[in-house]
DNA sequence: GTTCAATTCATGCAATTGCATGTAATTAGA
DNA sequence: TCTAATTACATGCAATTGCATGAATTGAAC
């Protein structure tokens, strides 16, 4: 029989939630506003341009990116039709492929970052100094571990 | 020509995705393992349970739970079609409506809880105590303000 | 008291998501 | 090695979301 949760613990569930959606909205929208795709393309961009050949498995995408399968197969999709990422097939393992990000691909991160960065430092770095943003990463690690 | 972040203040935006998506996903499965309705619909019914007669204006909702108005207008029809919430005419304002909660959208609302914070105990309560929660929803707090 | 802007809510349509399922290939087990 | 379970990815379909816009009031300026 498991306890029910104190008010404390209630409340910075609560407010986990509005400023995830609140901080979200305002970059969202920073983004939009600067010409720059949604930060879902952007997440799939940055870990590709990261990777070592610039080139990851979807299954391992899926891994760090949090997104399901069944969406990031449509989100590729996309990406690919915007020749921002090709398709390769798989030596090792013929039901895998290869997601390899293009010039035009690491381009678009290097430019999103420009925009990301600063949306960044005005919602999030303008109200919390260094300090306290390394207290609130520590605390939040605590929920995913 | 603002700054770029820190990297403190940049691994704080990160898992403050990180942390959100993984534990809402998690709170949602066990709702729906408990035969709940979706999060969404808890929030309109807890705004409304808790309201001063068990009626809203719509634009009212909208502001405490930010759902933005087309989505709010068509989850309304989904409440209403559930017969947990009903719809009346506002005498104040011909342009807007009353949203009044049901005895059946209380008893959801009541039963929806009991499974909420389990989870919420069980996802977030466990991993912090009471005081590093305090701290958590006071940096939280910081971003919104 | 007219007129024009702002507010409240709804809705058509396209895009995205969730869910269930399908296909193909690999791995594990008897 | 043959079979069954698992893994990797795609896709049809229904539900939800985002966006643009519409319709009806209300409020404000003059």
């Amino acid at each position: 029989m498991s306890r029910n949760p104190s008010e404390a613990v209630t409340r910075a569930w609560i407010r986990l939630n509005r400023a995830r959606d609140r901080v979200l909205g305002a970059i969202e929208h920073d983004l939009k506003a600067g010409g720059c795709p949604p930060l879902a393309w952007y997440d799939v961009l940055l870990e590709l341009a990261r990777s070592a050949d610039g080139r990851l498995r979807p299954v391992e995408i899926e891994k760090v990116t949090l997104v399901a399968q069944y969406n990031l197969s449509r989100l590729l999709d996309r990406l690919e039709k915007e020749g921002l990422v090709a398709r390769a097939p798989c030596e090792d393992d013929a039901r895998g492929q290869w997601v390899v990000i293009t010039e035009k691909g690491r381009a678009t991160q290097a430019r999103t970052w420009k925009v990301y960065a600063k949306a960044i430092q005005k919602h999030v770095g303008e109200k919390l100094d260094d300090k306290s943003a390394g207290t609130l990463a520590e605390l939040l690690g605590r929920l995913t571990g």
